[in-house]
RNA sequence: GUGAUUGUAGCUCAGUUGGUUAGAGCGCCGGAUUGUGGUUCCGGAGGUCGCCGGUUCGAGACCGGUCUUUCACCCCA
């Protein structure tokens, strides 16, 4: 049989035990605040029905949506002519009833509606899964990837928003990123749109102007006006576009704008709220109100959250807002949800660029047992096993190689201790201990051990 | 989806206008050292040159396709 060569799907990633303690790392820290915060831990399917995820996501979503092949013969179902017209969306339809799910927050809103009478409100989860999108591969892109979501579902209050800044940035304190937390409002965006008589057209205009550190004001002008914006309406957005200063002189000016717009005005107040509490708090990271934070999915309707790390350029680590009517589609109208997705793996890459991480982490061996026989085995079994009740990761060398060999595999490992325990060591109830970064090696019993690692 | 780009040993990379048996460093394995890793010395193994096809007396090199990598656009964590 001809051999072959081991490979895995473009944009998907195998992870070594070096890089998943980095990993878990990154999962234990923004696990740890989430729990904090009140959030309790659900999972849902890596796969949903087609029917829950399409039009979710726009246009543009929906062809990124990894769809999977019904079960049996799932040809015997089409007809001739359905086949002859190859027409992929319409087959699809026909062939794939599921699909891998795109996001969290879309199988949370169908979470929250299908178990609604058995949910407390306001439901708080947090939810750490991968997710899927047929996307091209770049930098900080992949195709399957973490996303760590806490949502709140079932209140409309701003505290809400407050939270999550101040839990946005108690992770990225904790993980020693710096980090800028900006902050729109849909509401505003919206208002903008109506002063400026283009209503219809925010989706153009709020995904022209997101782009303006990338393309430069006159690339966005140009954008909006190839998408259909009246050139009067673009000469109005230019003070709006270029909006500076401290967030309460922005407010300031937006709230003069827009008095005429109802919307606009609402989301003003939203923003002076949110900032208000905020100010009263210690924040550490910058907290930036950025009418150029513009992207994101259809679906959000109030504060809009995005956070770059300043010293990486990589995109946005961490995304949300909320969303007003996330259930509705579901056949649950009216209830408010707010949330936010902290993207692991590019807080990962931003780690590793600026080599972050902590030198041990809870994953690694801190003592290593040398085998020096079957008897000498035998004798460390339950030295080892009180170790671990003790709460230290310990591990006896499964066979008598030799002793280069065993040294060589505690030193590839990283652990700090080797307890060397032969013929002499067993007449003396002792310990010889090995503190492989000195090289220092010293006789003590258990108990002093434990006391030396512990301290 | 559009436009580029990459692929030679486990890793990082050399490889002349197409010409014998494709190299280096690191890593790996063994020994110097039968109870001492990380340093040193000696020795060794390891390659269908991403894959398929074409041009040629002859292809790692040239051509086509395909997969993969990286990047930009679209969009996004």
């Amino acid at each position: 049989m001809a051999q072959q060569k081991p490979s895995i799907p473009k944009g998907t990633r195998d992870f070594n035990p070096n890089e998943m303690a980095r990993r878990n790392y990154i999962f234990d820290t923004i696990r740890k605040h989430f729990k904090l915060y009140g959030f309790s831990a659900i999972e849902t399917p890596s796969m949903e029905n087609l029917s829950t995820l399409m039009g979710k996501y726009g246009e543009e979503g929906d062809k990124l949506l990894f769809k999977v092949l019904n079960s049996g013969d799932f040809l015997s179902k089409v007809s001739e002519e359905q086949l002859n017209e190859k027409n992929s969306n319409k087959l699809t339809t026909k062939i794939s009833e599921k699909g891998l799910r795109y996001d969290l927050t879309v199988p949370f809103a169908r979470f929250v509606v299908q178990h609604r009478n058995e949910l407390t409100f306001p439901f708080k989860r947090y939810q750490i899964q991968p997710v899927w999108r047929a996307d091209r591969p770049q930098k900080g892109r992949y195709r399957e990837f973490y996303q760590c979501d806490a949502d709140m579902i079932g209140s409309t209050s701003l505290l809400n928003e407050v939270d999550l800044v101040q839990l946005i940035d108690d992770v990225f304190q904790d993980l020693s990123i710096n980090v800028s937390i900006k902050l729109n409002n849909r509401k505003i965006l919206s208002g903008i749109a109506e002063f400026v008589g283009e209503a219809d057209k925010i989706i153009d205009i709020t995904v022209a102007i997101d782009k303006l550190d990338k393309i430069g004001l006159e690339g966005v002008n140009k954008e909006m006006e190839a998408k259909g914006v009246f050139p009067k309406a673009i000469e109005q957005l230019q003070p709006i576009i270029n909006l500076s200063g401290t967030n309460s002189e922005k407010l300031d000016t937006l709230k003069e704008l827009l008095a005429s717009s109802e919307i606009g005005v609402k989301g003003v107040e939203e923003m002076s709220t949110v900032l208000n509490y905020l100010e009263a708090l210690e924040v550490k990271s910058e907290v930036e109100l950025d009418l150029t934070l513009a992207r994101g999915l259809n679906y959000y309707t109030g504060t809009i959250f995005e956070v770059k790390a300043l010293d990486v350029a990589i995109g946005s680590i961490t995304g949300g807002g909320r969303y007003d009517d996330l259930t509705g589609i579901f056949g649950m109208p009216d209830v408010s949800g707010v949330g936010i997705s902290f993207g692991a793996d590019r807080i990962y890459d931003v780690l590793n660029e600026l080599d972050l991480y902590p030198e041990h982490t809870e994953d690694s061996v801190q003592v290593f047992f040398v085998n020096f026989g079957s008897d000498e085995g035998k004798y460390c079994l339950p030295l080892v096993s009180k170790l671990r009740k003790n709460g230290i990761n310990a591990e006896l060398y499964p066979a008598s190689a030799k002793m280069k060999k065993q040294m060589k595999y505690a030193n590839d490992k990283n652990i700090p201790f080797v307890v060397m325990i032969g013929g002499n060591e067993m007449e003396k109830n002792l310990l010889s201990v090995k503190n492989m970064e000195s090289g220092e090696q010293n006789d003590m019993n258990l108990e002093e051990l434990i006391n030396l690692i512990k301290r």
